[in-house]
DNA sequence: ATCTAATTGTTGCAATTGCAACATTACTAT
DNA sequence: ATAGTAATGTTGCAATTGCAACAATTAGAT
């Protein structure tokens, strides 16, 4: 279910994004969004794949920011892509749709019976972004790199429902997303599973505490 | 200014908190709002004073989440209030004024001529807020003691337009703030003005770089 | 199926950090 | 003014981590 249409109908979904003139598009695996609308302000969501915001700082070192899964949505305003430093980049063949932010604020939207719903909607989502971020920093605020990959798992483990955790990131992305060496959650990964905190093979993670 | 009120006049300002049935509260020093309302769904924002947003997680950790100045804005869901980690705590003497989310999204207020605009400006408020968590996480993913500082510091003097930077915080919360121990900040403090990249004199630091 | 590139695992070692314990200074209230 | 409390400074030491260099495994392309 795509957020930002909880409660609106399938076609005043359809009506609403022929109003606000929504264009969808394609883009291969590996290639950075940003180009296709630098000056605009746009909102968008996935419609199919796989997708990071990712900060390069002045030394060139990434951040991974955030993960765009389908339905997810993201924007130039809510997810800071009027930071130089931000871009969007494809982790696999993604399909997107974007939508003229100019289009949605315009007063006389107000005419339209579902735009309220809609614009309701744009603020829940913007303010589960926080959570989010506050989760992030959570995770980040923690020591030792056992509790951050602890926390991560709780947090995850919660979303899910469950105590068996899919990665969604490779290993690589995941200490990134921890700030943490590769190499030193490696061996940290290690101790756990020899602990006995987890079971894990492959992207699959089974929390035994 | 309040962020809230942006291209609203003082006259519909009035107007509107009275219709939103806006209240104003003092809270002394050191004292937690929560209990205020615990199960409502509010937005409030900073008439005078200086509070914190912290969390305390299940061992009893507290982490400082975000800074409430005059004229910020905070709320249920745009603070994650509704996590029972979280809480509102004032640092000094504040007034705050409170305002039921029911009320601001009832469908009928858009015959209100100034709602679009409170609306818009709200969710440009919440979108902010996703800046600075961004922000932080800036911070929190430098690997150093020394490179989060510096990440702070070049944050608060971007903001402020200055290379002279007045602490908010006091050290031990700026240690918590950065996630580091304290000590071990006070020792980095100490090697940064040996190696000439700052001055520091009680709040007071000057970026020398 | 095979080659190549990307990802993951391993480990020694030096650097950084957290922790603890204590000294010093600043603030607050009476 | 002074006592009491809170905040800040200092430092040795052990634990954790980042880094580097390399091995092993997996994934992807042709």
């Amino acid at each position: 279910m795509n957020p930002l249409f909880i409660n609106i109908n399938s076609k005043n979904q359809e009506k609403l994004l022929y109003t606000f003139e929504a264009h969808t598009f394609t883009f291969p695996k590996n290639s950075s969004l940003l180009s296709m609308f630098q000056n605009d302000n746009i909102i968008g969501f996935v419609v199919e794949g796989y997708l990071q915001i990712i900060r390069t700082d002045y030394n060139g070192n990434t951040t991974i920011i955030e993960e765009l899964e389908k339905n997810n949505v993201f924007g130039t305003n809510i997810s800071s892509l009027n930071n130089a430093e931000y871009e969007i980049i494809t982790k696999e063949e993604s399909k997107i749709t974007i939508i003229d932010y100019n289009r949605i604020i315009e007063e006389e939207n107000n005419k339209l019976p579902y735009f309220h719903q809609f614009f309701k909607n744009l603020l829940d989502i913007t303010s589960e972004k926080i959570s989010e971020k506050n989760e992030r920093i959570e995770i980040l605020t923690k020591k030792t790199i056992r509790d951050k990959l602890l926390e991560y798992f709780r947090i995850v483990s919660e979303k899910n429902g469950s105590r068996i955790i899919y990665l969604t990131m490779n290993y690589s992305e995941l200490a990134n997303y921890l700030a943490v060496d590769r190499c030193a959650m490696s061996r940290e990964i290690k101790n756990l599973k020899e602990e006995g905190f987890i079971k894990s093979e492959h992207k699959k993670i089974t929390l035994l505490y």
